[in-house]
DNA sequence: CCCGCTATATCAGCTTGCGGTATATCGAGT
DNA sequence: ACTCGATATACCGCAAGCTGATATAGCGGG
């Protein structure tokens, strides 16, 4: 049931990912995940992924407004993120053309 | 140590990467993985997640040859590793996007 | 007045990842 | 012959992560 085979999206990527172009707080995060990337991230794992985002100095908080808490990435989560995006392209694109290549999968 | 944020990337999505083009035992994928993705796999995760690919029908094991266990993607797996490549490349792309778009990062 | 949405936070439980260890075979060096 | 490193698979215990549930709380609509 909790099979992580499911959904092979490490969240704290799709977070970071997330907080790439503007900041934004919790619950923002959830829906623009949801949008662009098509990953529901529940409440209990945002908030986690969110703490250790934020101890390894990956975001940082900015002044909440309202109840809201929003985030910001920071010049090393851009640096990680860009890093790991790099690997996760390069990956994308090998199994793409690793599949494309061998059309003779008759499967099961 | 074992810190999950280090590394952002999903044991099962590359070991079904590397079987995508031709199939292979367990320890050639270790050696096509650190090569092809830059991703070590410890022996104890490689064999862990082949038992569930396997489990979720996403691979077959093939005739024994020698010592040699060979694994081939099935029909199954290569739609999944097509779906989460897709994704995978749909989020690189983002990510990309927004960093460059918001060029604050000094890069440090 | 209650319900759903916004918004954050925490917990228990299960799954997963990783290092270490065990086993066994093989080729190369000494 | 012996040892060493590489090949090759397998299992164990521990730590870490993910998920669904639960709690809190303000706000607007029916």
């Amino acid at each position: 049931m909790g099979d992580k085979l499911d959904r092979w999206a490490d969240p704290p990527l799709l977070v970071l990912a997330s907080l790439a172009g503007e900041p934004k707080h919790g619950y923002a995060i959830t829906q623009d995940v949801a949008q662009t990337m098509g990953v529901r991230l529940s409440a209990g794992t945002l908030y986690a992924v969110i703490a250790r985002l934020e101890a390894r100095g990956f975001i940082e908080p900015l002044e909440a407004e309202d109840r809201r808490r929003p985030y910001r990435i920071t010049a090393a989560g851009a640096k990680e993120l860009a890093r790991q995006s790099e690997r996760m392209s390069r990956v994308a694109s090998l199994a793409t053309e690793r599949l494309q290549a061998s059309l003779g999968w008759a499967g099961a």
